[in-house]
DNA sequence: CGCGGAATTGACGCACTTCAACACGTGTGG
DNA sequence: CCACACGTGTTGAAGTGCGTCAATTCCGCG
């Protein structure tokens, strides 16, 4: 659960459970993802509004809220003893997050807001109650589980072997790949608050070789900064360098929707 | 479901699942944990021997069995673009594997015998017959994912951030602590059966810098070897030095183990 | 015995880090 | 209005951890 469910759900999308969801009724009239399932149980919920830098999970705390990003970027990080700091993940509006740190008894990674964001609270208790009226859908959230620690052994993959080069034009494509699925990109643009100093982090780099590798991006015309709008200038040639997967992130992830895994939501 | 989930479990131990197991039966009499739902539909499971070097699971190939390591070192590894091999983890004796492949409709990740292993094979519909009988199980196969995704993020912050020094001492570590579960263990010795380019492949280094580090931690009497066999000299330094979290990994897994996530077993 | 996989070691190069300085924009208070 | 602090971006120079290439040794095994 380190990244947010739905993201998940499309990221290994190609990849159907083969557990049938409700087998004791065939003949279910819905299929309901895992996002949907949050959207419903969040009608009615409050929302609030988080300052850039305010922390809204810290890991070791106990926490029991879901969170909906209705807008707004926040990131998915721990402190190391070094001082250092590990991002395991951006959470992008139109994505949740929270539910990792419900599960365990304490956080394991904390969430800060990385710009002002707009975000939808659900209690905890609000899905365990649905668990309980229609256990099917644990296996929607047992899913949602597999698929993220995929993407995590993917990322972790992509770490331990990696040019920095590498490294950096795979974050830009799949930031675009995912902001792309709330329409929230122009052409081959798109709004990207993130610091050379966050992107250090996320990538296990220094701001400075961030710095510098952006800059040989630029230069090789790859990529072209406008204030904080950047565009992938050869989508491409950007996908060659750092081997991007488009099957595992998917581009054409709609379509496979109403596949995806989910349970029959009966009241 | 990266790693065998019975070391899953106890790995994060001490974070229990806030979601009640089986809110509807109070009263259940037996707690069973993940690891035992497994034994218990492994009775009269055929046994198998592979040879080292066989490969049991196939990425990109479709698979409908799980398998109990009985006894041999097995790895889940990914072959890159570039040839390369990226190791996601080891698979020790007495834990289990390849769920993940059953679940996907492609396995993500390759299964090879690192050594000639014994494994019970169980068909995943064993299981799927049991998760339809039992509806609880689903919540004990999510938990089992989530501390999956879990010890994923750990190991990515590992090796976005550490030495090759503290990577191996790291690995080292939780190999011992891993095999000490299983009475494996001799004072603070273990048979290691693995070649420098298993680790190199593990912790993205390569095999020529894993042996100068095995080498200067030899140097160091942190560690010492004896054919297979080796021996941390000085288990606390080494903790230090990778700043090996025992919290996560666990060293009293078995008193926890009553309280472990799993479900009541009903039929 | 000879073969092949694994361990070991050296020389060299490069990707990335570290330290440091400077530029630029923005906000804030005098 | 300017002064100043501060966060962020940019660039340089020097150091180093790790990779690459290559040769040699060790060891198990048919």
């Amino acid at each position: 659960m380190h990244t947010p469910l739905m993201l998940t759900q499309e990221k290994i999308r190609e990849n159907k459970p083969p557990i049938p969801v409700s087998p004791r009724r065939p003949n279910r009239s819905r299929h309901a993802t895992w996002h949907d399932i949050i959207l419903q149980l969040a009608r009615g919920s409050r929302t609030v509004t988080a300052r850039k830098g305010r922390d809204l999970i810290v890991a070791g705390n106990r926490h029991r809220t879901l969170y909906i990003n209705r807008d707004g970027w926040l990131s998915r990080y721990k402190v190391l003893h070094t001082g250092g700091r590990q991002i395991v993940d951006f959470i992008l509006p139109g994505e949740i997050f929270g539910l990792e740190a419900c599960l365990f008894r304490q956080a394991l990674y904390s969430v800060v807001a990385v710009t002002e964001s707009s975000l939808s609270v659900v209690p905890f208790d609000t899905l365990q109650e649905a668990l309980e009226r229609a256990p099917f859908l644990a296996q929607a959230l047992f899913w949602s589980a597999a698929c993220q620690a995929a993407i995590l052994g993917e990322r972790l993959i992509d770490t331990a072997r990696r040019s920095a080069y590498a490294r950096v034009s795979h974050l830009l494509l799949e930031l675009f790949v995912r902001l792309e699925r709330h329409g929230l990109t122009e052409q081959t643009s798109f709004h990207m608050p993130l610091t050379q100093e966050l992107i250090a982090d996320a990538l296990g780099l220094t701001t400075v070789h961030v710095n510098r590798t952006l800059r040989s991006l630029r230069e090789d015309r790859l990529i072209a900064f406008d204030g904080k709008r950047i565009t992938l200038c050869d989508f491409d040639r950007l996908c060659l360098i750092c081997d991007f997967e488009k099957s595992y992130l998917g581009e054409s992830a709609l379509p496979a929707l109403n596949e995806a895994p989910g349970a029959a939501i009966t009241g």
